[in-house]
DNA sequence: TGTACATCAGTGAACGCGCGTTCACTGATGTAC
DNA sequence: TGTACATCAGTGAACGCGCGTTCACTGATGTAC
């Protein structure tokens, strides 16, 4: 008896291991092509197996993608945390987050692709608010960490929202080039988190380059 | 000569207003469903003409949304300004803002559309960046006239984009009925333009109160 | 006034393609006795 | 050790559908002379 479950746990295991394979073959083709780009077949390629194959791991496409998103926030954790080990102000989180958006774009745009859709499944649905949730909280315990606001995950809701908006608003604003528009992006993203609201241009450049300085050494 | 310019003048106003009714089509269906799900030929039954008809006066789906966004973001001016006509503060614009994009999903969904994909055509894209350009200019003037920070376009553009982030991450946040999230979303909207970043619920909302109070006198 | 021609709106039908998903089947591995 | 059976990963091929777009054609209206 004992025996048996082992098998099966072992079984279960191989099976995690090759939902695995797969999501990361997605996760591959994220780098070179939008998702909405991306089809069943492209993923079977990359992953080395037959379309047909995916649907034993993964009930339809939105979940497969859901379980990507999902697998890439728990990796922002560490990410976020490694930028912000010691010091990280409220505004090195802001500039991290920005960052963060900009520079994984199909985590962003599956992201706003289920937070703006109401067309997908149920079960998919259910999955990502899970991980919606989760997200928000952890967000919610950085900038706490941080040093942000006494309480409230009122002011992280707000204070995500607010830079996923910046992100999604002038990522592909035209007549710059693309580190203009990721400058502009930080600049932005500050001035949300700037309790006075200080809208002194040379201060923010300043702190900027601080910041970045401080983020090389 | 001055004959033949007018028939093809007024050749050309009829053109117009044809592009205006299969638009007009459009915007019916935005109130139904989705305008992902909204096809060629669903337009085209809605403004009882055939498909192929349509290419006669936009030479893309891409195309007749763009001009379809145009024509909205050009009525959101005169429903904004009507909501603010005297006294209005930042904070009423703010959550004005927040209910255009809530009540108005096709619009709000088109946006995101054209600002988070880069597959458009470029035509399509042109005309759209255009649209963007010329409303967050707009927004920039209606944040002047509600006494917004003495300068700066820089501002509006945090203020703007903070909403729409705002409106994308909760708009269907599970858990709450629509009008829980609308007064949420108002909630965020509120704290995002506050100078000082109060925290006391309470405050928020008595302010809220009041605003709806003066909206509906 | 009449005739030949140009222009353009409008259309039904088809093109062409892509894509998510399912089917029927093979083959390997483990289990029971 | 050997045989019959169950389980499940894996697959090539096809299903089925929807959709944006184009084609070839008709018919109405205006223009030239």
């Amino acid at each position: 008896m004992s025996d048996r479950s082992t098998f099966m746990k072992l079984r279960e295991d191989e099976r995690e291991v090759r939902k695995s394979l797969i999501i990361n073959a997605a996760m591959k083709l994220f780098e070179e092509k939008s998702f909405h780009d991306i089809g069943m077949r492209d993923i079977a390629a990359e992953a080395g197996v037959s379309a047909a194959s995916i649907y034993r791991y993964f009930p339809s496409r939105d979940d497969l993608f859901v379980e990507a998103l999902i697998q890439d926030i728990n990796s922002i954790e560490g990410l976020l945390e490694q930028r912000l080990t010691n010091d990280g102000t409220i505004e090195d989180l802001a500039v991290a987050v920005v960052d963060y958006l900009i520079d994984n774009e199909a985590t962003f745009q599956m992201m706003c692709h289920f937070m703006i859709r109401g067309e997908v499944n149920t079960r998919a649905l259910k999955k990502f608010n899970a991980v919606q949730r989760y997200f928000l909280k952890m967000f919610d315990e950085m900038v706490k960490r941080a040093g942000g606001a006494e309480n409230i995950r009122f002011f992280s809701h707000a204070f995500f929202a607010s830079l996923a908006g910046v992100v999604m608003t002038f990522r592909n604003y035209p007549g710059r080039n693309s580190e203009e528009r990721r400058r502009y992006m930080h600049k932005l993203a500050l001035l949300i988190m700037r309790e006075g609201n200080s809208l002194d241009e040379d201060v923010f450049e300043k702190d900027l380059a601080e910041m970045r300085s401080k983020k090389n050494s």
